[in-house]
RNA sequence: GGGGCCGUAGCUCAAUUGGUUAGAGUACCGGACUGUCGAUCCGGGGGUUGCGGGUUCAAGUCCCGUCGGCCUCGCCA
């Protein structure tokens, strides 16, 4: 070893030993006569002093350090004079007085610091992502990721699940996202696609007897990205046979709990509420409602349909709704320009016409179109709301999904800027009875919701040739501050159903054959009834990390473009390789100008 | 595919109504200094204002295109 401590051990009671740290140069301070510079490594940082009185060679030449230069020194802990103490560093009460020193490597001067006080723009720290990596918040991040990985292999390994890995090479297939896509050297013409997740392979692993199986997977899926989406992500797959859907919920609560205990210390109460896609629907406009904060949306149809205002007679009539939210004691909070302008433009996004407003001001409605609602219409609608003096009422008079779009983003930039949550809180809660199918009226024919190998509700056979919208699906998702954490089903374990399904979904038996035939035969050799889910844990890290960007807490993210500035991917390939893998490029999509290579990504002094 | 924000020194930013030689802090280079910890003080170098057109007597500023980054709608079973 190069060194004997880390530059985050030394304490008091080390004083007097002589010992020796590597790291980086992160800070210097040179006073001619004595040199300090703060070493720092990924454990902390330590005052390392260099004195004329001691070692004049090494002095002089500690006098040459800058940043980022990695250097060993080995030296005697000394205690720092009164009132000298750093109390911002772990180490701050000792220091190393250097005896010795050695370079280990001179660092070029870096394009920003990591420990600098102003955060550089993204595609700097994604261009120099090492440098980036050595700052202390991603340190932390890649350290949670840890921690959280461990937490969760341990708690599936006390549980008897096996970690089986599945291919990444695997056949596309339809419906889903976008696949990438990677060609077959000997399979001239033909392509393998990276997973989307490890669907197909885990059910089959049920039929194959693996009752509980995970797996930290890592996915992949070609559509366009997100804040809170990468093209290639990580997911905790879990799938399990003999069991229903509570069973799903208990375990998965059980790990919940498991990471908050780990990451929080603290005990997350259960089991996780449980509500159902309608509810959510209805009160917060959304399938991924955050629940760190009320405000729910309010239905007031029925009261205004008869009103004198236009807009919400006409939205009623039309079969839309008029539904809003009673923004408490908020009625001075927002100017008419921000109502007029930020928050109808952020509903209009949503394809809300507009949005309308009152104030709750002496038990009555105020605003320019109060008018129109007479004296009982107003206090229906106050009832209704629950609203008091003091409070704003906004409203978006639309169709149903609109109204839904509109005031659930609307609740969420509310929520938000009235800072009517902690944001550091986790509130997580189960959403369930997912309509199985939604209507496709460009293809004029059913999709499926969550995908084509989800069972359904058993008492909803019924509608199965009647009325397939009603169908509720045995499946669920997890859903935590606003972000979709997690998502599974109960799977159709039976070949026929699975028919019927397909046959719904417009997959004719030779289709069905052909794209899933390795599991339909599966399905037929004893097959146990079986499910399970994936948790977005990606997302699940950025949610303990407290940030809002998932790219902070994998290593090495991709911009929104899908490429990698630090290695220049995707590049251009060689000809050869193109002609071993039976491929010809269109000659219009080879201009240049796209991802590069990385010796076109701009260095540092040029 | 659509909408929005952004791009000026290595970095973070400024630059009046379109107006003279594009500034500041920091980093970098040189010098001073034996208790600093965002060290301090003195001096210095550093610019294709992302790129390409256009309007104008004059463009960092206005217009068009393009490249790149971020947010977002669609998309993501």
């Amino acid at each position: 070893m190069l060194r004997t401590q880390t530059c985050g051990d030394l304490r008091k009671s080390h004083l007097g030993e002589a010992v020796t740290l590597c790291g980086w140069v992160d800070k210097y301070r040179d006073h001619a006569g004595i040199v300090f510079i703060d070493l720092r490594d990924r454990y902390g940082k330590t005052q390392v002093k260099f004195d004329l009185a001691e070692n004049s060679d090494i002095q002089k030449s500690a006098r040459g350090l800058r940043h980022e230069d990695v250097i060993q020194v080995t030296g005697k802990v000394c205690a720092r004079p009164d009132g000298q103490a750093n109390p911002k560093l772990a180490t701050g009460e000792i220091e190393v007085l250097v005896r010795d020193m050695v370079v280990l490597n001179k660092s070029a001067t870096p394009p920003f610091e990591p420990d600098g006080q102003t955060l550089p723009n993204e595609e700097l720290r994604l261009t120099h992502r090492y440098l980036d990596l050595r700052r202390p918040a991603l340190q932390k991040h890649m350290l949670l990721r840890h921690q959280l990985a461990k937490a969760v292999r341990d708690y599936f390994d006390r549980l008897d699940f096996l970690e089986i890995e599945t291919p990444m090479l695997g056949r596309s297939t339809p419906e889903g996202a976008r696949d990438y896509l990677v060609p077959s050297r000997v399979h001239e013409g033909a392509f393998y696609a990276l997973p989307q997740s490890p669907q197909l392979y885990k059910q089959i692993l049920m039929v194959a007897g693996y009752d509980r199986y995970y797996q930290i997977a890592r996915c992949f899926r070609d559509e366009d990205l997100r804040a809170d989406r990468q093209p290639e992500f990580t997911q905790i797959d879990v799938e399990m046979a003999f069991v229903e859907r509570d069973d799903i919920f208990r375990i998965i609560d059980g790990l919940v709990a498991e990471m908050v205990r780990t990451v929080r210390n603290e005990e997350l109460p259960l089991p996780l509420p449980r509500y159902t896609y309608q509810e959510v629907m209805e009160t917060y406009g959304t399938d991924k409602p955050d629940l760190r904060f009320g405000l729910p949306i309010v239905d007031v149809s029925e009261i205004v349909r008869d009103s004198g205002f236009g807009v919400f007679k006409q939205a009623v009539e039309q079969g839309g709704r008029v539904r809003g939210l009673c923004v408490k004691g908020a009625a001075e909070k927002f100017s008419r320009r921000i109502l007029d302008n930020d928050l109808k433009n952020l509903v209009g996004e949503y394809g809300a016409k507009g949005l309308a407003y009152f104030k709750v001001a002496g038990g009555k409605l105020e605003s320019s179109i109060a008018k129109f609602l007479n004296d009982e219409q107003q206090q229906a609608v106050i009832a209704k709301m629950q609203g008091e003096d003091g409070d704003l009422l906004l409203y978006v008079a639309d169709a149903w999904k609109v109204s839904c779009a509109a005031l659930a983003a609307l609740r969420n930039r509310l929520g938000r800027e009235l800072e009517l949550y902690d944001p550091a809180s986790i509130n997580a809660a189960w959403v369930v009875d997912f309509p199985l199918l939604t209507w496709n009226p460009e293809e004029n024919r059913w999709d499926a919701e969550h995908h084509p190998f989800c069972s359904i509700v058993d008492e909803d056979v019924q509608h199965l040739a009647g009325d397939p919208g009603k169908i509720r699906a045995q499946s669920y998702d997890l859903v935590c501050n606003g972000y979709e954490a997690a998502s599974g089903s109960i799977r159709i374990h039976d070949s026929a159903i699975q028919q019927q399904i397909f046959d719904l979904l417009n997959i004719s038996p030779e289709t069905a054959q052909a794209k899933f035939g390795f599991l339909l035969d599966a399905l037929k050799y004893g097959a146990p009834p079986h499910g399970g889910i994936a948790l977005g844990f990606d997302r699940w890290v950025m949610l303990f990390a407290g940030c809002d960007n998932i790219r902070d807490v994998i290593a090495f993210p991709k911009t929104q473009r899908a490429g990698d500035l630090m290695t220049g991917a995707p590049s251009q390939v060689d000809s050869r390789q193109l002609r071993e893998l039976h491929i010809k490029i269109d000659a219009a999509a080879a201009q240049p100008g796209k991802p590069e290579s990385a010796e076109t990504v701009k260095t540092p002094n040029g």
